[in-house]
DNA sequence: CTCTAATTTGAGTCAACGCTCAACGAATCG
DNA sequence: CGATTCGTTGAGCGTTGACTCAAATTAGAG
């Protein structure tokens, strides 16, 4: 392979950088601690990137497909699995899910082309929600259903959160909570 | 009045820093554009503040306390007027709402300070949920009371999180749909 | 082994950050 | 009306950020 070493340089510093965002969040992601950790000098980062916005979109894309559980069962998926898909991502990708949760919360706010990105994401992942609570509550309303998988969403959203803070907050238990809650009749 | 002027212009600066805080988050608050929205130079900024850290702590702990409504329910209020009081705090203190959801966010990183401020308020707010549940359900267990606050407090920050991505988000609404679930029996 | 393309290097540029300070202007006092 | 205290000014310091590039190094192809 004519380009390995390239390729492999490329890889560690997506790696560092995965790992930078979810400890240190957007603000402490520099050039410097990327290459520090990736070891690599600043000119082999400007190599392999334009920027360091386009690592940083590289590493958030990757996150925000991994939330989203295989397209396969879309269109037939449970809310509880869907619940279940979210907890799984939350305590086995928790790289991934660090950034999710970084740019979630700060880096939509200075940078438009991530919080697009963010913002088409959440909606498809609340329709995705409310087409499981239509399936299984044919009799409510679709406008009901939309707006308990907003809820459901966001609340989860929050209990992600939260561990940032306390990295022994228990993610299942407090996310299945949620879900025995946003299904119970008005 | 001997120090009028100074005291009118540290209004000015901690108006805007909290105002600039809601806006662009810790990471957007330099001290020029607090001093360009206070209408004010560096220097005098320094003549008030030993540092930035100091107006942005100062403002933090603003909302901190607002955040919690008067202690004089304290030990009696329900888990409804707990989450009512969130919700007017989210929609008539936008400003110090905003600062709330940016230091919850990424205050809490890389900020020791910031951070056991923020725990510390955390903590003594999932205890007021719990005794009010506790209040409600007497024939809950306590650790039950506990976790169902944990969901809740958490679930809340993720709706006021929300509302960061879109100003049309209707607080009011969600949160009063997860006090509804956390009332749920099991 | 040689040559060349791929890769790494790190000193250096420029802008922006937090912060300082000596000098100037404006009140308030006796 | 000086004298003194309070307040503002803005150029500028040291540091750190993102990013560049000519030169050195490495390694696969012939």
């Amino acid at each position: 392979m004519r380009y390995k070493a390239g390729l492999e340089t490329r890889d560690r510093i997506l790696d560092a950088t995965r790992r930078l965002i979810a400890e240190a969040g957007l603000e402490g992601t520099t050039i410097k601690a990327i290459c520090d950790r990736a070891g690599v000098l600043p000119g082999s980062f400007y190599n392999l990137f334009d920027s360091k916005e386009q690592a940083i979109v590289t590493v958030v894309r990757e996150a925000i497909d991994a939330v989203d559980p295989d397209p396969e069962h879309l269109g037939k998926d449970t809310l509880a699995a869907l619940v279940e898909a979210y907890i799984v991502f939350m305590t086995e990708q928790a790289d991934l899910a660090g950034v999710y949760i970084a740019i979630a919360v700060s880096g939509t706010r200075n940078n438009p082309d991530l919080r697009g990105r963010f913002l088409r994401h959440h909606e498809g992942r609340v329709a995705r929600f409310a087409a499981a609570i239509e399936r299984e509550h044919p009799e409510m309303e679709a406008e009901e259903t939309t707006r308990r998988a907003e809820t459901l969403v966001s609340a989860l959203n929050g209990i992600a959160l939260h561990r940032v803070l306390d990295p022994s907050f228990d993610i299942a238990g407090h996310s299945r909570a949620l879900l025995h809650g946003a299904l119970t009749p008005l």
